[in-house]
DNA sequence: GGCGTCTCTGTTAACGCTAACAAAAATTGG
DNA sequence: CCAATTTTTGTTAGCGTTAACAGAGACGCC
């Protein structure tokens, strides 16, 4: 099937030159003829030639494309990340290879990395937001210009990161400045980086104020698990203030004090985190920090092709700070 | 950088067989010996070895790689869609290479496409919604496969899509079924396939119940346009049921409801779309029309493979009816 | 006018693989 | 046990491109 379509030879003879003036000019090649490559920029579109990418890759030992590791590429966050990856490699000229991924352990990310250098990516961008992917990555072949995103901060591997401490201890301290007592954390798997560093930030900003952080209730990312923490926190009538570690946990949260007849913001606060496009439709408007996906998409692809281009550069780090979103599911507490 | 890995000929030198005997065994080709496909199994893990895979698409004419052409990956649906799609793929020893295209009008289309081709990819799955769209698909090459998903009912080119219509027929059927004299609709925006399907599912309903359909309300699937239609919808007293054609839409019409004191479901109920993992966590938890992503991608690949396989397979279809899920934001009319 | 020096273009050889054919080895049958 | 057949292996020739080198004009300078 496919007939295929002309090649670079074709072009040539159209265009009475030889295939290399043919390829001097689809790569920008100094030297050659005005009138030369205008001929040749005729016989292209003449033929509809299209170069072949396949043979590009062969000869130079790299193709125009950047293989991405993900694995659940349907939460809000990996989702727009990859959004925001594939726009911004679109604009360099890259196309983006998706590797899905069932879990992030050794087995699974190697493999989805070995089928990307099969293909001869010119680089790797690997979405890496737990623990087991850290070790796999550490294993992986050290000549693949490679950037994690939502990776370990502790491995020396380059890393794009939402600076998640800072976030989470911006969403708590607003609270706080509110003039809450304490806040208690609804959080994200533990086994995710995102999870730790936001419980991290958390209790930082508490022992600053110098409060007692009390234990954090374990969710999983989604409203579900939110809405089973929602109902422990509804019961408990010291609770005024309440942090989780994204917009899908706190709509849970929102949806079971509703359940409970606890008015938010009046009896309690929520805070979450991520600025889902919905949240300023939760009711009542959530509060919470927006992560600036574009930037870190932008940084990782920047990092990558620096990488490409001059060898390997190292363990660089870059981390993008988010900002707070004020809306109207945070108030002072009733006294 | 990235030192070259060893190639067919130094697994074939270390195996003591010609390059060719790795490629039979590489390619599962009958005729080798045990004792040799062995050897050379064992070569191949001791240099590892890894194919090329631009030299074999190179000489081949195709890769195992599939192209997808997207417009936007953020939203629920055609993320959830990539995602299936990636998954499938993969299970069938397929990359996906995805090509982001900031609008869906002819020059964008084929762009992505030319892009897909000259990497030779083996097929191409357009998410093509919206109606420019369907015009550049017309005008592609014919001779490549080519599946469309959520793409023009009404043209001549592969497609598999979900069955919008029933789905918002369902939908209104149900709200029907509870008592309701009339629904309201809330729908997409109209260039979109999914938003005329549905539009004419709930349409066609209410014409089998002898009802006049109120005019549509038009959103663009955002909770802030639900929520602007929501305000208009709270003021009209005989309003009682609404559909929307999307969960988005349905949260900003319930914040709307909300804050104008109309209680759901005591006073109007609302049925949505899309079946978000959200839907169950709001307030109150929606009954929706869930779609298959998984079966959609599914019968794509499959579309798509079969083209591949076995030439142009002509303008197929499969429809994937949605199913509708019942929650507690319907019930009957208050008389 | 001859000669070095640019600028432009052409020729040849890879890149790593598969396909087609050729040869060698193993197997079968009489 | 030898010829015919089948199975297994090797050899050669591309696939379409870029890189390296070589050659051909054009141009300036002594």
């Amino acid at each position: 099937m496919a007939v295929h379509g002309p090649a670079m030879t074709d072009v040539a003879r159209l265009a009475g030159v030889s295939h290399q003036t043919v390829s001097r000019v689809l790569n920008g090649h100094p030297n050659v003829r005005e009138q030369t490559r205008l001929r040749v920029r005729a016989a292209i579109a003449e033929l509809g030639y299209r170069p072949n990418g396949a043979a590009r890759a062969l000869v130079t030992g790299r193709s125009q494309v950047i293989g991405v590791v993900a694995q659940n590429t349907t939460l809000y966050g990996p989702a727009s990340l990859l959004a925001a990856l594939e726009q911004t490699a679109a604009e360099e000229g890259f196309a983006v290879s998706v590797g899905s991924v069932r879990n992030l352990d050794h087995r699974s990310i190697s493999a989805a990395v070995e089928r990307h250098l099969s293909h001869r990516v010119a680089g790797i961008v690997v979405i890496a937001p737990v623990e087991s992917a850290g070790e796999a990555l550490e294993r992986l072949p050290k000549d693949v210009p490679l950037v994690t995103v939502d990776g370990d901060p502790s491995r020396p591997v380059p890393l794009v990161t939402v600076d998640q401490v800072a976030g989470a201890r911006a969403a708590t301290q607003h609270l706080l400045d509110a003039g809450h007592r304490t806040v208690w954390h609804v959080s994200g798997p533990t086994d995710w980086f995102d999870s730790v560093g936001r419980i991290d930030g958390w209790r930082q900003a508490l022992l600053a104020a110098g409060l007692d952080p009390p234990p954090p209730m374990p969710g999983d990312w989604s409203a579900a698990s939110g809405y089973r923490c929602g109902q422990m926190l509804a019961r408990m009538p010291e609770v005024t203030a309440v942090f989780t570690a994204n917009d899908h946990l706190a709509l849970g949260v929102l949806r079971a004090l509703h359940e409970f007849g606890r008015r938010v913001p009046h009896e309690i606060s929520v805070v979450g985190f991520d600025d889902v496009p919905e949240a300023a439709y939760f009711i009542p408007p959530l509060t919470t920090v927006r992560p600036d996906f574009d930037a870190v998409a932008r940084a990782s692809l920047q990092m990558l092709l620096s990488q490409i281009e001059s060898g390997i550069g190292g363990a660089l780090r870059q981390t993008i700070a988010p900002a707070l979103v004020a809306r109207e599911s945070v108030a002072p507490p009733r006294h």
